[in-house]
DNA sequence: TCCGGAACCA
DNA sequence: TGGTTCCGGA
């Protein structure tokens, strides 16, 4: 039984650093095992983040639709996909959706009715059960705001004021590095304090590399001009790369993987997004609607500081288009070993969509 | 296709 | 705790 799988390997590296370039779509953390208190292992949620911003996996999932909404465009992948990250060769979506499922109570995700396989993200509570401390964050601030701990926590009710983009801007905009007088911003990008149990520290990661829904913005509009924060769930393509963080690097077989702190800045940055930063995951539900007509409509937050602007924000490395999701030796193979393990993405992304 | 209970596992 | 597996029901 004890797959050794690849999550025991993965996440070894210290590369603390590097998860603090900007340019990441998410933090580290979120691919993290060990990122979600109380939790060891991968979590199904930060697996779905995953492959919701690779631009590999679009024709498998993808955002869609509302804030944090996306759709399973090919149930028996995603599947598989989670299978082989958790050693589990006879996963499948009926079994998948059941750990979905377990995420409506928790408020994490929940299901678009009326939309085959499309369920929906709330950030809010996706970030609050991780960093209950913004509820801290907001009292300390001051702000009128509060961020109750979310469900989890105790909370606000059925469904609690969906953290805004503008809320958590204000609770972190910490003044941009080296600003005087700028208080010291709650999440700094020091190493030292990127424990995994330091507030937010994804927030530092920098994440820029959402582009907005189609609709609102080009393909890819990696342009967030009006926002520091840069947390977009709609992320997916071409944006930043991630860490390697899901899977080990044989998973990553591209230069990427290794070559995670290193991004260039070009690309965010850049481009339009003028302050990349790292950002924190808004609010999905609720949002919509108080979504300031100026906003994006992309939940998004980020982080001030961290690294600042200029840090390499835009990461952009093209190498995750290489990601391939092969190798699923680091599996023991117990229970698996079976057969067949299941197949690339990319290879089968012949399949229809994967790819592009 | 989706839901959720229940038992079980790591 | 966070699934995984099974399964009956809608």
């Amino acid at each position: 039984m004890d797959c050794s799988c690849v999550s025991d390997l993965l996440f070894a590296p210290p590369a603390l650093p590097a998860l603090w370039t900007p340019g990441f779509a998410f933090p580290d953390w979120a691919y993290k095992p060990e990122s979600s208190p109380g939790s060891r292992q991968i979590q199904l949620w930060h697996f779905i983040l995953e492959l919701l911003q690779k631009e590999e996996y679009q024709g498998v999932i993808a955002w869609q639709g509302d804030y944090g909404e996306f759709v399973i465009k090919d149930p028996d992948e995603v599947a598989r996909l989670w299978g082989i990250r958790k050693c589990k060769p006879h996963m499948n979506y009926d079994k998948l959706s059941r750990a979905l499922r377990y995420y409506y109570n928790k408020r994490i995700l929940h299901k678009t009715k009326g939309k085959r396989f499309t369920y929906k993200f709330n950030f809010s509570k996706v970030v609050l059960v991780n960093y209950p401390l913004l509820d801290v964050a907001a009292a300390t601030t001051g702000s009128p705001l509060l961020l109750t701990p979310g469900p989890f926590a105790g909370t606000p009710g059925p469904d609690a004021p969906p953290l805004t983009p503008e809320t958590l801007q204000t609770l972190f905009s910490a003044p941009r590095l080296g600003e005087p007088g700028a208080r010291a911003p709650l999440f700094t990008p020091e190493p030292d304090k990127l424990r995994l149990d330091s507030p937010f520290p994804f927030l530092g990661s920098g994440a820029t590399g959402y582009s907005k829904p189609p609709g609102l913005l080009g393909p890819y509009g990696r342009a967030f001009p009006e926002y520091p924060w840069n947390f977009n769930p709609y992320l997916t393509g071409p944006f930043p790369k991630l860490p390697p963080s899901l899977y080990p690097p044989h998973f990553y077989p591209n230069p990427l993987a290794s070559s995670l702190g290193h991004l260039p800045s070009a690309g965010a940055g850049a481009g339009g997004g003028p302050t990349a930063s790292p950002l924190l995951a808004a609010a999905g539900e609720g949002l919509g609607p108080e979504r300031p007509s100026g906003l994006a409509a992309a939940p998004r937050l980020a982080l001030p500081g961290a690294g600042g602007p200029e840090a390499a924000l835009g990461g952009k490395d093209d190498s995750d288009s290489e990601l391939e999701i092969t190798d699923v030796s680091g599996c023991s193979s117990d229970s698996e070993g079976d057969d067949g393990l299941p197949v690339p993405p990319k290879a089968k992304a012949s399949k229809g969509g994967l790819g592009s």
